[in-house]
DNA sequence: CATGAGGTGAAGATAATTTTTCAGAGAAAT
DNA sequence: ATTTCTCTGAAAAATTATCTTCACCTCATG
């Protein structure tokens, strides 16, 4: 009974139906399902006819009152906005249904999916341009947990490109980095709740320096955000006693990847003489 | 292009928002729009706040009233629903379809439901359970770049439960720690392609000594695996040059939530010194 | 042309939703 | 510790939506 939509009822009653009420279903299905979501008036209004008609109709389609019938309307709207792969419900085949794999898949596929709906793109870009910029020294900072985004963070853009800097927030040397830190400069900070004093005064000492500051917090907004440039807000919802952070690495990883594209002939160049140097390591490993 | 949503609104005013309003922000973000389309009432309740709070939101939103603003949100919906591309297989919407954050969105989608379709549940749980037992002692090792998923699991099960150690492999002083390694003790080794012989050296020697070695890698497997216990192995697939570890992270959380839960009692109370003592400290915190 | 059956919408009755009011809870400041 | 302030939700009040009734209309039929 629900595999059939009610604009597949509406066409398929359309002759038992009246002159008003033909009407009727003609300007619901003519912009479904949205035109069946104002008020059981404004419904009327808009196909011309009268209130009694959209209650009869609707009746007549099996539900008990309009309400009724807006509320199928709005379920229908629902799974059709939804994107489909949030639908898998299993994603570990074997195992059952409520098992921590596929709850925990499941609420990191919606974050995805919720993260990446309201992220801005030209932010995202100007982000990156930044990042990519050669004449700007690059310092990354992360907090309690967040050190090991950070880290990884650094790792990468290590590799890409010269001028970075990681800032062990941990050590109460961090004023030292700040020495070096220019106008200009790009501060990627890593502030996800539980919010660290110690990261929100770094940023506001950063920002009075004029470095450009790109943030990447949850879905609350460290407060450090009033003095970002770049604010990636990540969803980091799971059903466990912790924050997820697999949105922000994932975010994370794009990021990289833009840069890198950007930056290609300079981290092609570095990447080459990172292997060469590996290669060497390797060899000398060998007798040891 | 960023049209102004309501959900753009949102966000940029979340920060003027009182508790319970953050809270609804929140709720309607969540299912954006479908979730504002019921009775003000349902909206409320869905959210967990009264409906004055809801009245008082879209208020400060510059609506007259609740009717208005979803009438607002109708047009919107129309809008989106209208357009021509109203397939969903995009996932940042305001980006283009091949937009980096698109191609490495889908790609990672991928990665997961592979990785989870060929997960095996009971070897999953066989290592939880290891990680679990307090009889047992846990150490994590990394290698160049995985450094970062050992240094993030190792934080959190450091809070989990008592004797964790983190093997900085990067140090040629790691075979000191080997001398800690005792029969029945887990060894958490990461070791994703470039594969880093040391850390198979490591592997072996542990093994040697009756250690049970669990082992994220990729698809093509470390050798690792040959003294492995148990084996994660994730696809890391990506349009970059670099490999992705949003799956590898995605499974280290799901353990992490799993292990956690299975021991609850005594992480609870680890738990709570651990706050006790951030409150200890930012209250010195204070005066510096 | 008369008649009646079924359809339609105006208007009022009923039920609901939305808005306003207000007192208590909790945080920040003194 | 006390005061002041803002925020919050319960409950009442106002508004609006939905439903019901009924008179009128149309149109097919005798």
């Amino acid at each position: 009974m629900s595999s059939n939509t009610i604009a597949d009822r509406l066409q398929a009653r359309f002759d038992t139906l009246t002159r008003a009420e033909r009407q009727l279903a003609d300007a619901i299905l003519e912009n479904y399902p949205v035109s069946a979501l104002g008020t059981i008036t404004t419904v009327a209004q808009t196909a011309d006819v009268s209130t009694p008609t959209v209650a009869r109709l609707v009746q007549k389609l099996g539900f008990k009152g309009f309400p009724e019938f807006q509320a199928e309307i709005r379920q229908e709207l629902e799974a059709r906005i939804s994107s489909p792969i949030a639908k898998h419900d299993t994603w570990a085949e074997h195992a059952p249904e409520g098992h921590i794999l596929n709850r925990f898949t499941e609420a990191v596929i919606g974050n995805i999916s919720q993260t990446l709906a309201q992220i801005d793109v030209e932010t995202f870009e100007r982000g990156c341009a930044a990042l990519a910029d050669p004449d700007r020294a690059v310092f990354v900072v992360g907090g309690r947990i967040t050190r090991a985004l950070a880290d990884y963070f650094f790792l990468h853009m290590q590799v890409i490109r010269p001028r970075v800097t990681h800032i062990q927030s941990i050590s109460n040397a961090w004023p030292h980095y700040l020495l070096e830190v220019a106008e200009g400069d790009v501060v990627v900070i890593f502030d996800i709740r539980r919010y660290e004093n110690s990261t929100l005064k770094l940023a506001e000492m950063a920002a009075e320096k004029g470095a450009k500051i790109i943030l990447f917090t949850d879905q609350w907004r460290s407060p450090v955000h009033k003095y970002a440039d770049v604010c990636f807000c990540c969803r980091i919802g799971v059903p466990s006693a912790w924050d997820s952070s697999v949105v922000s690495l994932l975010l994370l990883e794009s990021v990289i990847a833009d840069v890198q594209e950007r930056n290609w002939p300079v981290t092609r160049g570095r990447m080459d003489a990172l292997e060469e140097m590996f290669d060497r390591t390797r060899f000398f490993r060998k007798f040891t």
